[in-house]
DNA sequence: AACATAATTTAGATTTGTCTAAATAATTTT
DNA sequence: AAAATTATTTAGACAAATCTAAATTATGTT
């Protein structure tokens, strides 16, 4: 019922890494923990035995829905407490990550929950991502302009921002709709316009003026 | 510079004791600890060789000026987080210490200073006892009289306002001295004398005159 | 002062989380 | 498909913080 300090740290980043690509793999996850594959392997064995884990030796691994529920109130105190050092303590947004990777370790319930009432259950830290209720319930992630999206990383097309007739004809005709899946392969500087492959496969052109106009969403 | 979790706690469990009696013994703190004496001495080399502790062999222990500005530093923590969680997230004043026992731990300096500004400076925490300032600086507590003193909460003899030989000797028989420990069960407005349990958690009677006459403070 | 008792320290073991180096499995290249 | 490369796991070691049991030092009593 109670987890290390490094026990969430390593399942909150699976969690993360595990949006991105189904399935995480062991020099990933040392990377991105700054440790080696075989500290990884060692943990992997671990958190399988608590059952947070699925994991078979070479196979990568991903959170059991035990493991996803614990990261998930890892990362609820995370934004919880980025939220207050933004809005309370006057934080700057890129100052409060670094602080709230310490608090968020302070695992006890009834704090977190009379937190989040003294802020007014705020719904998305100071970057903009979605705060877990008590419950472990995740909004839909933020919707951000395909424009800023990362390339390489399918997105969900959320919305449009602009929604003249001659952009829903555009749209029509590119057969983009809500939900449409979109990953950018190239950004070009000249024009500013991306080379996006859709769901289907298909490789499309699209402009500057949609880029802006098209909201998607990285959540699953 | 940085101190582990269990560093800070035998830091800060050191300076108060040492507050009692000029000395701290292994067996003392270990049980104050939880602990076992030779995970004490362990401890204390680690602390000697860091010059936070001056401690001889079999000849007890005390903290070094480096020592007691780091245990300052743990209380100003601990009492800071206190008065937020009493005073913004609506606690009581007997859930507030477990808590605080785990955010104290998190040391970024910034966050402790603008969470003191943001509190407004506070003098004391909730139950009563001095926080350190910024430079590590505690206010003494003032001196009351134990018949002013709040119920249910300990206090410490701090001096004697008529000092006759009648009065030492009755202090002598109910073995009471500066540093004791008191703390107030029940008031009889009968003829206002006090049930006291004491540190030793003996339950003694003490009479309005004799009440009137010691002086205590919050202080720890 | 000598003895008994209590307090403290030492020695050696354990757990957690990490590491390096070597072995093994999977993947990619030729 | 064999060889080369890369990814992963295993084996064995280490530091931190703890423990038990035994040895040592200090204290209190007679």
């Amino acid at each position: 019922m109670n987890y290390s300090v490094s026990e969430e740290n390593y399942l909150k980043t699976i969690f993360h890494l595990q949006k991105k690509e189904g399935t995480v793999t062991t020099n990933e996850l040392a990377a991105e923990l700054k440790t080696r594959p075989a500290s990884v392997t060692d943990m992997m064995k671990k958190l399988k035995t608590k059952k947070l884990l699925h994991y078979q030796p070479y196979q990568g691994f991903r959170l059991t829905a035990d493991g996803s529920k614990v990261a998930l109130g890892i990362i609820r105190r995370h934004r919880l407490w980025e939220y207050f050092l933004a809005e309370k303590l006057n934080f700057t947004w890129d100052e409060v990550h670094e602080v709230a990777e310490e608090l968020e370790h302070v695992s006890n319930k009834k704090l977190i929950d009379k937190l989040d009432a003294y802020l007014g259950y705020p719904k998305n830290d100071p970057h903009g991502d979605p705060i877990p209720d008590a419950s472990g319930k995740i909004e839909q992630g933020k919707k951000i302009r395909l424009q800023d999206a990362p390339l390489q990383i399918p997105c969900r097309v959320a919305g449009v921002r602009n929604q003249s007739p001659g952009m829903l004809e555009l749209l029509a005709h590119k057969k983009i709709r809500i939900g449409t899946i979109l990953e950018i392969r190239q950004k070009f500087d000249f024009d500013h316009s991306l080379e996006v492959k859709t769901g289907k496969q298909q490789i499309i052109t699209i402009s500057r003026q949609l880029a802006e106009n098209l909201l998607v969403t990285h959540e699953d």
